[in-house]
DNA sequence: TATTGTTATACTCTATAACTATA
DNA sequence: TATAGTTATAGAGTATAACAATA
């Protein structure tokens, strides 16, 4: 680690230590500090590198994360309705109304009618959707072997039930 | 604003719509089915988990955790230039500006003349910023601290590794 | 009265292009 | 020409309030 003289001037001090022509710090020559011991912060620079690649792998299909999310949530609980998909994704109501819309107008996902609640829709995969869907669950496996393929299976495998646990914490508080 | 909202216009009274006879289930019982077997989505709900309680814990001082972490990179590498700063954190330049005027508007950040580039800024924290980051450094130490109550020191410990592995996944690319 | 879906709105975060002043 | 900081703008994502239809 380290790289290069380390100016550690206190701040209000600048007497401008840097001589002429030593090469700037760059962007990875940076230390995080405590950062690097603050677990929120690393999950979420994994959860971005993930998602990138997630994207990259569906981008043929134009379909992002929270898409592929919505589309495997109503393939598993077929006849669900709206809000509950929603809640189950921790996407708001009001929020839900457009993701929904345009996954309709794309042919994937129908807005059938709930036999017990005239408010309420029933979501349920198109024809097309269903098959879809068994591409992009098919490319999501591929995604993910390669993030096996960068820390291990036996790591990859551990990493579950903490994560869940993590999720969960402070579940109940509103 | 009247809106009109004439929906449910067509499919008068198809009772066979669900295909299946599935039941509607509310939202806790909704099955992820795959989603849960994903990492990414793992990853993005723990990180979102562990955010809302440091968003809780900092919500005092009206610090978000963007900001904590610009304030611990320029308090480690202090006299780093504007631009270095936000591309430690993944932040674009542009993104950057107003993220820093608000720090140096409350009093946290100094943008110091940089000594060798009179483009550039050497960003450095102020008396006040400094003594802030003690008491934020504090409480993210009892926020990190709830994690490990959640989940045991040892499989704490052990996500760190693998998490910086996946945040380096395909890093050169782009 | 409470809910389900909806509209409107606002605020944050992120991404790109173009400008300025320096280099 | 290239770089550092800036401005403007646009797109997602997320949050709340209020409304119509229905329960």
């Amino acid at each position: 680690m380290g790289a290069m003289a380390s100016r550690r001037s206190k701040a209000g001090d600048n007497e401008g230590a840097n001589e002429e022509g030593a090469p700037v710090r760059d962007g990875a020559a940076v230390d995080h500090g405590p950062l690097d011991r603050r677990l929120g912060y690393l999950l979420r620079r994994a959860q971005i590198a993930v998602f990138r690649d997630f994207f990259a792998a569906f981008a043929d299909h134009d379909i992002r994360p929270g898409q592929y999310s919505i589309l495997t949530v109503i393939e598993t609980n077929p006849g669900l309705k709206q809000g509950a998909v929603g809640e189950a994704l921790g996407i708001k109501r009001a929020n839900f109304v457009a993701m929904i819309d345009e996954l309709q107008t794309r042919g994937l996902v129908r807005r059938d009618p709930s036999p017990a609640d005239r408010r309420s829709y029933a979501l349920n995969l198109t024809a097309e959707g269903t098959r879809l869907m068994a591409e992009l669950h098919a490319l999501a496996e591929r995604h993910e072997q390669k993030i096996v393929d960068a820390i291990g299976l036996e790591t990859y495998r551990a990493l579950f039930a903490p994560l869940k646990a993590i999720a969960r914490m402070g579940e109940g508080e509103a």
